[in-house]
DNA sequence: ATGGCAGAAGCATTCTGA
């Protein structure tokens, strides 16, 4: 099963390039992120003739998410919900619309679109704190249910230095902050693992370019859209690629699509028993 | 240190993003 995700910076803008995509690659899932519409006004029916569903969370001008799917989506939800931590207000965030989850075999799917932050020192940055802290209690409580996690989308941070193409330059701002590192790893903890390091261990693979300075033609990027699996699902997990080719088209998105192929046929028969689900981090 | 590029709203220019 492929699962995807991309920051597409506007649904409207960006329609013909994400069709496109989908009619190459064929993604039996496609997470958005920036949709930049409100529900009303997404446009449905090009994604429905191919086959899929559509939930869709979204807002006028910023923000926005969306899970497209070939599979049935059960138990969707809109925003975090289910927080018992009393430290996370998980009210203060209904506004900016930046996750929606959903059930696909079992597995509980979360889309999700970090706050920026702006700079360090800005009032944003505490509020993307905020959020990812909020993210973590809303982890916990999935955790405790036992639910398996694949949680995706633009987390606007760098996980480590060899996620950006001159760290020296970069390290300690924003998206490469401790802060923000330690903010994300908290939201992971032990739970969850990166699936692109599974397959690269190296430096040199982006997800994000400005638009300036002409930073694709110079390869200047970032990788910071992820898909994180719970680690119980690592058996399952079969490829992870960042598809750099939509970059290039003519009035792009600043981000490339991130995709896993994950095998769920067996699910249901071993998902729990197998010895291989056990492994060292 | 600053701006550069892009999208939405809406019609000149501002706000936001990363």
């Amino acid at each position: 099963m492929l699962i995807a995700t991309w920051n597409v910076n506007s649904i409207r803008t960006r329609l013909s390039q994400i069709i496109d995509w989908i009619n190459q690659v064929n993604p039996d899932i496609l997470c958005l992120q920036e949709t930049k519409v409100i529900d009303d006004n997404f446009p449905f029916e090009p994604f429905e003739k191919l086959g899929y569903s559509l939930e869709v969370y979204g807002q006028k001008s910023y923000n926005g998410v969306a899970i497209i799917s070939k599979i049935k989506l059960e138990n969707v939800k809109k925003g975090f919900y289910d927080c018992t931590d009393s430290n996370q207000n998980i009210e203060n965030f209904l506004d900016q619309k930046r996750l929606i989850s959903a059930d696909i075999h079992g597995i509980k799917i979360i889309n999700v679109y970090v706050p920026n932050g702006s700079s360090l020192e800005s009032s944003k940055f505490e509020y993307k704190i905020n959020w990812l802290n909020s993210l973590a209690s809303f982890l916990d409580e999935q955790e405790k249910k036992g639910e398996l996690i694949c949680l995706m989308g633009d987390f606007n941070v760098a996980p480590s230095a060899l996620d950006i193409h001159d760290p020296k330059k970069y390290e300690g701002r924003i998206m490469a902050s401790e802060m923000e590192r330690d903010a994300l790893n908290n939201v992971l903890k032990k739970r969850l693992i990166d699936s692109f390091r599974i397959f690269e261990q190296n430096t040199g693979h982006w997800s994000w370019w400005d638009y300036r300075n002409n930073a694709f033609e110079l390869n200047k990027g970032w990788r910071i859209d992820h898909i994180y699996i719970s680690k119980q699902l690592l058996s399952k997990l079969k490829s992870c690629v960042i598809d750099c080719s939509p970059r290039g088209n003519l009035r792009p998105s600043d981000h490339a699509p991130v995709m896993i192929d994950l095998n769920l046929n067996d699910i249901n028969e071993d998902l729990f028993s197998d010895e291989d689900n056990f492994f060292e981090i």
